[in-house]
DNA sequence: AAATATAATGATAATAATTCTCAGTATTAA
DNA sequence: TTAATACTGAGAATTATTATCATTATATTT
């Protein structure tokens, strides 16, 4: 499926149906600061840290959310398995987990660049190893630093 | 070269000096203090957080090492890339890098115990994925989350 | 639609983690 | 022995995160 605008938007929606189902299961509210802290995620290619949340929601949705009640939304997106986060160079970042598959983080410590990649052999490894340990894995938090392509020049 | 104490001893003396040396390369001193942070990273099977080194160097050590000295310290020893530090359970830890290969660390959600492995399989999937895409790596900071076997019944 | 119960929010206070400052002390080099 | 440099402790300052609580919004029941 390719990824022009409408498979986005549609991408989206079934998503936050999905989202929305999981808040009311949990007796909670799916409300808008929710969904505009989602779609945040959802648009960013970026991993965000709350700042940068707080500061998108009011330029790009002229939000006033407080940075308490991002913390707090967070949190209960963690709880329900809808973010994870990883630390990257001292700072906590965000990303959806949602239909992600196992992915892994390359940080250049030059350009301070994160950039994430799959690989179906490096899985694979994990999982070998892992099963004969039999240790049963619910998230993968891989970051490597170094330098990156680019920086080596 | 099988683990006695005498083995493990003499271990330590060659990679005090090694530390050592690389201090004063760098125009500083190896204090009494950074040899029982050392010390203690060298001992500890476990990762430490800055209070239980500072509470170790008191009760071991007889040592009043405060805290601001341990992050100091701490960040010493990671600019010179002696120690390393991961999140686990949102809980900075440090560990020591020196001549440990690659390794990844395993959390257990339910007794909250981190275990470590190596694999060579593991590490050279990643490699041939970095070699392609020609990143450089320094370290790798892997955790996975997850239940251990023991905790699984 | 009004009343009730429950959940979410904002504003701020409280706590925890980390860094900064600076005067005094230790170490090294000359 | 002196001078220069680095280290330390104690606490202040900063930053990140969580807790509190009165108010507001949402959902449910009647």
């Amino acid at each position: 499926m390719s990824k022009n605008p409408e498979n986005i938007k549609n991408e989206y929606l079934v998503l936050v149906n999905i989202i929305k189902k999981r808040f009311e299961k949990h007796n909670q509210i799916f409300t808008i600061n929710k969904e505009i802290i989602f779609k945040i995620l959802f648009e960013s290619c970026e991993h965000l840290c709350v700042d940068e949340i707080v500061q998108i929601a009011q330029d790009k949705f002229k939000s006033e959310l407080k940075e308490s009640t991002v913390y707090r939304i967070l949190s209960s997106f963690e709880t329900l398995g809808i973010v994870d986060n990883i630390i990257i160079d001292d700072k906590k970042r965000f990303e959806l987990v949602y239909f992600k598959k196992p992915h892994y983080h390359i940080y250049c410590q030059e350009c301070n660049k994160v950039e994430e990649f799959e690989s179906a052999e490096i899985h694979q490894a994990f999982l070998n190893h892992l099963m004969e340990i039999e240790f049963k894995p619910t998230n993968f938090n891989v970051i490597i630093n170094g330098v990156c392509k680019k920086c080596q020049n």
